[in-house]
DNA sequence: TTCATCGTTAACCTTTCGTTAATTTTCCAT
DNA sequence: ATGGAAAATTAACGAAAGGTTAACGATGAA
């Protein structure tokens, strides 16, 4: 298991991080929450967050709204006892769960079974397989004949699945395409997608359309 | 407070029941170790687990490995054996004390007390989570089916819960509204997504029109 | 040239928004 | 209490916006 902690007091990230390490716990620790956002946006294989909210200088409540932007990944608010009110503990923002500081690491540690278990999914073979170095897309074990655009659209929804794309990003996304063209393209293209997954377009199965937002892939 | 208790000594288990029954501690004991281990699967809301070590024909430190895979929850950990290493190995895979037999009943109710107390519950999750990066609102663990109006409204609500929100402000802070539209279409939408929680639109547990002043939101 | 691919357009279809109107509920003055 | 006005609820429908795709032209590489 991976976690991102958002701790500016080192000495305590420290300490966690060994003991955590103990049971399969791989700790990676940002002074600047900033950064860890952007280790986050990037690096999307963390199974947990926990964020420290007596930051310097900055509300702990506005990372984790930010976060909230642009992922799902559980959250664990810690915080000191004193206040422990509703609106700081950011449920309501989308964290998944509080522990008052100090707390004992293996409380943290079960807090952290406890929640990226509550997530787990039943691991199944995945469909879509991305060869990068070959372009290639194999699904259910055969290889898709994508055209080059066809290919980096595909892969730019499968890498981010469940979250509907919009059209502009899709057409930056890929080198293929012009930025200058109509972003109706992309629906061209969803299409010929579409087709070679033999999707039923009014009940289709991996990629879907998001009214008013873009295109999701779900896996 | 509700435990499970895993003791082969009949008797023994019937004193320490008895014992903590008086405290307003309820035990379920079982002989078999497997048995408890299941019912530990289904029935989740137990508060701690006390478990013998010393069971015969089986180690018990193997029912620990076994409940940790798929429950976090406060364990008790006791053994006649005089030397150290059950315990140290005990507390290692994730119990949460040790106490070496024989023991008073009064210390084995200290200690939960103590473990219950510092491993306080999981905040529960809340019946509604906005999932922004998905452009979703899961409502009772189910996504709900929104039309894009519906979902701005619906997340603007829950953002400012207990706060009465008038229309206006609804129809400006949502883009797929058009701002000259009549504010009688703000309850048209409320009505829809009424529907679709399956509200009770005479007694709305939800949505709450404030008469004269606009919607509010109750978690 | 020939071929594959991208991009536009247009026609068609589906979904959603917004209005209206009929009905019910709530509140207040009497 | 009670009657009536104001506000809320919602079914129904038309208009508009958005999604899908066939067809074809443009572009560039082999």
């Amino acid at each position: 298991m991976k976690v991102v902690m958002i701790e500016d007091d080192l000495e305590l990230a420290e300490i966690l991080s060994e003991y955590l390490k103990k049971y399969g716990i791989e700790v990676t620790n940002y002074e600047d929450p900033f950064i860890a956002l952007s280790a986050l946006h990037i690096e999307k294989d963390y199974d947990a967050l926990i964020l420290d909210l007596t930051l310097p200088g900055m509300d702990g409540l506005e990372i984790l709204k930010k976060l909230r932007e642009f992922s799902d990944i559980p959250v664990i608010i810690s915080s000191a006892r004193s206040d422990l009110s509703d609106k700081v503990i950011g449920l309501d923002l989308g964290a998944d769960d509080y522990l008052p500081k100090p707390y004992d690491p293996k409380e943290l540690e079960a807090r952290l079974k406890a929640i990226t278990r509550r997530r787990a999914k039943p691991p199944k073979e995945p469909e879509f397989r991305i060869y990068k170095n070959r372009h290639e897309i194999v699904f259910q074990n055969k290889t898709l004949p994508l055209t080059p655009a066809e290919y980096e659209v595909l892969s730019y929804l499968i890498e981010h699945p469940n979250q509907p794309i919009n059209r502009e990003e899709l057409l930056y996304a890929c080198e293929s395409l012009s930025e200058s063209a109509s972003v109706k393209t992309i629906d061209v293209i969803i299409s010929r997608i579409r087709q070679k997954l033999t999707e039923d377009p009014k009940n289709p199965r991996y990629i879907i359309s998001v009214r008013g937002v873009g295109y999701k892939f779900v896996p």
